[in-house]
This record gives structure tokens, C-alpha cells and sequence, in this order.
DNA sequence: CATAATTAGTGTAAAAATTACACTTTTTCT
DNA sequence: AGAAAAAGTGTAATTTTTACACTAATTATG
């Protein structure tokens, strides 16, 4: 019987990439650190995955202890495993992505995060740990996920205008669309 | 400072799904389990990663040991934490999945398998653990690779034909194609 | 309530991409 | 030499994509 103590045992910890749209700005929830590491820093929002937990409800436990927020549209992008990148010990993290409507909620004071704000995703400067690759890389799926499949009612107020759409689509795509193109796409039926 | 041990130290593994194609059929590379859990099942060729290595380092080896190739390729698909997904302690694994051409090189004797065979992915029966699992995320992300940027290089031996692409491809997304519109799609330029 | 600002609504032509479809020649293998 | 596998070739119909500008209606604001 194998001896797992002879193997890697890691801490793991998610990350939550969570982007939001306002202002006709793409933003992303980003946390000051209180501690060391990397303290002062901005950083993705994350914590210690509990033993009783799988990735996915340590991810939502995040969301909700920082936004109050369930039942959001949550999904996993990658995990980051650099033998340095925790300077206290090896600490493998998975990033997951969510979308969430910024005006439908107030910030939670929360054991995560004293400090949380949102930051527009073209003004980032150096965040603690990899934050900055694991952010790139949830961008990146986000810009994917957006041609193939529709994406506003997670970022947007239950009721949007179709422009106020567009403007999302173009804050995502980093591009200019034309309107009437952008309409026959989303009613291809009356054209 | 964070007291790492109050969280959740686990135990980590890669599991390789490395596809081939041979005589007109997708195959994956599983081995026979020579010890508990699930001894006797086919399974996905895995291994505990080590405390030195990050995780592409270690579905690197995993796949060395097994194959003698390097330098294969190699992407990261989806990492799986369901608690009890491994009956003696906490695991969670990363699944990797990798392209490799089968008639290039004889299966390796190895700490990792003593068995270790082709299987067509059609035809795959009860796997270890949550391997069925593991290998249906791995496919459907084959299949939406292959739409994307051409693949045949890392499966087929140094020279092909077309004709043998086309039913590489087709093994792969499940369907026929037309034969002049796919030569039409890999040289749009003299059409 | 008057004005300003935002959003809705509408059509077409050109270009590009996709699909369906069958037979002959050349090469390779045995 | 013969058989089998692969290469090579064209076109018409359909669908999809792109570029492009103005008016009417609604909503917000002072």
C-alpha cells in the first residue's frame, strides 16, 4: 500500500478571478493584502481549500463570503503549480472564473478581505503571487467564452439594452463592433 | 502567519490521457493496475507528483517513464478534487492529455505499469477511479482542439497522407467528411 | 415640460466561406 | 502485372460575414 507520505502533500488554495461590468468598464474584484506575503498588495481574491470540500464549493465559499453572492456562473480555468510561488511553504492553486452583476450587491465585510474593490482589467498593476498570469489566462477564457455563448445576463442588470450589451461585448473583445451586425447576431431570426 | 497545517494538506497526482491513432481508430494508452485501489482495472497512466517538481513536470516524467518520449505535446485540461475519489486519503488530480504518434516507438517496461496497452476510445470499458471521467473531459477538449488548429502532426508518423488525415480526423470528431472540401481547408491557397 | 441624451429600429450589396457532389490518374504495395 | 490506396480536379448553390447611415422613440435631466 502506498506510503503517501513519501509524495507531495500541498496546501491548495482557489482563486477567484471575478469580473464584473460597469461604467462601460470591464472590472475585476480585486482584494488589499493584510498579511504577509505580499502585503499591501492587490491580489485575486482566494483562500485554503477545507478538507471537507472540493475545489469547486471552496470556490463558491470565497464568492460568497466576499460578494454574499450563490448560484453564480462559476468555472474552473487552470491550475498554477510553481515550486516558488508561495514563499512559506508549497501551496498549488486553481483558478477558477465567475461573472456577477456589480450593482446587484454591496461588497461584504468579510474574514477574506478587509479591503475589496473593483479594478478596471486595463489598469492592473503588479498583484501578489502569479495573480497577474492567472488573471491573463481567466481573461484570455473569458474572451473565448464570449463567441461562443452569450454572456450578458451574468454580467448585467436583469434588465439591459442591447447597446449597454454591446458595450460589454466590446469591453471583453477589446474591439469595436458595428450595431447592426451585433443585432442579426443576437436575432438572427427577424433579419 | 498562516499555520499551514490547519488547512488541508493533499496528497497530488498527474494522470496522463495520451491518444494515438492506429489502423483507422483513436486509441489511449491505459495500463492495468497491479495494486489497490481498483487492482485489475484498466486505468489512466498516472503518478504522485514530487515535492521538486510542478505539475507539466511531473505529466512529463509520467509520460517518459511510460513511453521513453520528451518533448511531446502536452496541455493541462482540468483538475479533479471530488473528496472521496480516492479510498485511502485525500487525492486530487490533474489531468493532462497529450498527442503522441503510436508507431513511433515500443511501449517501456517501467515502475510505472506492467501493463500497458492501446484501447480504442471507442470501446473503453469500467476504468479506476474517476478515469471514465478524466478521459470523457479529455476527448471532448481533442475535439474542440482539432476544430481549432491542425493536429496531425503529433499523431501521425513523419509522413502521412491526406487520406489518413482525414480519418484521423474523422475518428476524432465522429462524423464523415467530404474529401475535396477537406483538402480545401488544408490548402485554401491552389483552390 | 422642454430639451438633451440614449436607445431602438431598419436594408442591402459585396465578399467570403461552406457545402454537396463523381470520376480519372498516379502511386504504392504485393 | 495487377490490385489497392491515394492524389488530383471544378463548380454551382447556399450561407455567413462584413461594411455602412439615418430616423423615430424612449428615457433621463434641468
Amino acid at each position: 500500500m502506498i506510503n503517501f507520505d513519501s509524495y507531495l502533500k500541498a496546501s491548495f488554495t482557489v482563486d477567484n478571478v471575478i469580473f464584473g461590468f460597469d461604467e462601460g468598464d470591464l472590472k475585476v474584484l480585486l482584494i488589499k493584502r493584510a498579511e504577509e506575503p505580499y502585503f499591501g498588495y492587490w491580489a485575486l481574491p482566494g483562500y485554503f481549500v477545507y478538507p471537507n470540500e472540493d475545489l469547486e464549493t471552496a470556490a463558491k465559499r470565497v464568492l460568497y463570503e466576499l460578494t454574499g453572492l450563490r448560484n453564480v456562473y462559476l468555472e474552473q480555468v487552470h491550475t498554477f503549480s510553481a515550486i516558488d510561488r508561495h514563499e512559506f511553504g508549497r501551496v498549488i492553486t486553481v483558478a477558477y472564473f465567475s461573472l456577477i452583476k456589480i450593482s446587484n450587491y454591496a461588497l461584504q465585510v468579510s474574514s477574506i478581505a478587509s479591503q475589496a474593490q473593483w479594478h478596471s482589467v486595463s489598469t492592473i498593476g503588479r498583484l501578489g503571487f502569479d495573480h497577474n498570469e492567472i488573471l491573463r489566462g481567466c481573461f484570455h477564457r473569458l474572451k473565448w467564452l464570449v463567441r461562443s455563448r452569450p454572456v450578458g445576463f451574468e454580467l448585467l442588470p436583469p434588465k439591459f439594452t442591447l447597446t449597454e450589451l454591446q458595450h460589454l461585448y466590446e469591453a471583453i473583445l477589446e474591439t469595436e463592433l458595428d450595431k447592426r451586425n451585433f443585432r442579426k447576431r443576437f436575432f438572427p431570426w427577424d433579419c
